[in-house]
DNA sequence: ATACATTAAGCTCTAGACAC
DNA sequence: GTGTCTAGAGCTTAATGTAT
């Protein structure tokens, strides 16, 4: 029987363990939640704003995409560490990232690198290639087992049966094989690039 | 002077809104 | 139901900054 408050209550513990280990208890719990990534491809990701409200009191978020929850605990916890690396720097006003929080700078490896990850380098997205480092892996395989998540979301696209999101966006993409000019059009057409003289493909 | 790190600008693409 | 327009997210890449 899957229950997703099951999951979050277990992401909430481990926060609370690494929060202890690693950061000496100076984080504060942000609301931790389980969504699908939307497509980007992330494992996780940690708002910038405190955007919870609960009787008054604010909270950032933290989310754990849901279609990768069952993934090694090792990678579950390193992707937890990470964000929880973003929150730290947060807390301390330290910029980690820019390019819309695409590009992870230098004084994010360091942040992370001083508490339990090992960073290296990503060709376009910079120093967020995320692991464990060796104490913390020994540390966490100590603590808490093999014990991981055994389960995820499907991921987006067709594979839910009856409910699959039917794109509205009707336009076809074309392509010439010769010079790689894209066109858009709404229906199948039969057009030739003006520059190669070349019949463009469909995409 | 050179290489590497970082940022900002702008292009691409998707999907929603609206008109017909 | 189909075509057009557009906003904004996603992404690439050139420009700039910094360290050696």
């Amino acid at each position: 029987m899957l229950q997703i408050s099951e999951i979050v209550k277990k992401t909430e513990e481990m926060f609370d363990l690494f929060n202890e280990h690693f950061y000496d208890n100076e984080l504060i719990r942000p609301a931790i939640t389980v969504s699908p990534d939307g497509g980007r491809g992330a494992y996780g990701w940690c708002s910038i704003n405190e955007i919870w409200n609960a009787s008054g009191e604010k909270y950032q978020e933290m989310n754990l995409c849901a279609e990768y929850l069952d993934r090694p605990i090792f990678e579950l916890t390193a992707t937890l560490l990470h964000e929880m690396t973003h929150l730290y720097n947060l807390v301390h006003g330290i910029q980690d990232v820019s390019n819309n929080g695409y590009y992870h700078n230098l004084k994010f490896k360091a942040t992370a690198e001083a508490h339990g990850l090992h960073i290296e380098k990503h060709d376009k997205y910079g120093w967020t290639v995320t692991t464990l480092d060796s104490e913390a892996e020994a540390w966490i395989r100590e603590t808490l087992g093999d014990d991981k998540i055994n389960a995820s979301r499907l991921p987006m696209g067709g594979t839910t049966k009856g409910g699959s999101k039917k794109s509205k966006n009707r336009s076809i993409k074309y392509i010439c094989p010769c010079c790689g000019t894209v066109i858009r059009v709404t229906r199948e057409v039969n057009i030739i690039c003006g520059d190669c003289g070349e019949p463009f493909e469909r995409a």
